[in-house]
DNA sequence: TCTGAAATTGTTTGTGG
DNA sequence: CCACAAACAATTTCAGA
């Protein structure tokens, strides 16, 4: 990975809607260089996307919990993530080392959402679970580069 | 919140990049319009941010680990978010309930990173720590609205 | 809050080094 | 892989409903 790339990389990762005009000032490239790089990056797969960050309170979403997961029946062949995975409460899915199988990230409005969406989860997902709540988010989703 | 502002969230959160014209388009509003409502939910602080995403692999950062920390001393005052936020491999901190206080998203490279980044961690942060390795990702940071 | 129009700025594409 | 320039498109601002 070139250095020019790295900036870029940083530059958009801080700020997803810089014009490509100032991220050629920024990188010494000219628009079209700098729009030519993203682009590529954009095809290799490196920049997988664009997004802007909401604020879950605004929406009413404001408990955030992690739930660990373990399945039922560990000799069946584990299809954990796809049955679960159109709960829209659940914001991300990890398979993980250790006691549990998977790791949620899950957001809802409130402790009776949580109760609720336990229920779902171990009964839609045949799985036995684990929820630590957090309780504030000093940071979040830093960029990596 | 209103309809509208929801739906304008809805499309930037899957599209960071999107254009004022287009969201106008699907939303029926006319370009000046839509821009000003963007405006207001990021002064509103409902849109905290745009964020361009980045596959960890293409920068080298395969291994993706949660790790639970626990302050050695309970007694003091509890300032670990700022000891550790200077940790660029640290991109979550959360405040957790239940067996410890935090929950950190770490991301390196390799194992040995993590040996010697749980290293940092314990002796910076003056905690105890137990590791989840991430062993794959169905699927992460999905759009909440 | 909205539209519509005008001025500015950014994007995209082609040519050529 | 880059710069430059021309054609195109988006953004920003303002007047007025």
């Amino acid at each position: 990975m070139e250095k020019l790339d790295r900036q870029i990389l940083s530059l958009l990762a801080r700020d997803g809607r810089m014009s490509y005009t100032d991220i050629g000032k920024a990188t010494g490239l000219s628009t079209s260089a700098a729009q030519q790089r993203v682009r590529k990056l954009e095809q290799r797969g490196v920049i997988t996307g664009y997004r802007a960050m909401i604020a879950g309170d605004a929406l009413g979403l404001m408990l955030t919990a992690f739930i660990e997961v373990k399945p039922f029946f560990a000799e069946q062949p584990d299809d954990t993530p796809e049955l679960l995975s159109d709960i829209e409460q659940i914001v991300s899915c990890y398979s993980v080392a250790g006691e549990a199988n998977y790791l949620l990230k899950v957001q809802v409005g409130s402790a009776a959402e949580l109760e609720e969406l336990l229920a779902v989860i171990r009964s839609k997902g045949r799985v036995s679970t684990h929820t630590t709540v957090v309780l504030s988010t000093p940071y979040e989703d830093r960029p990596v580069v």
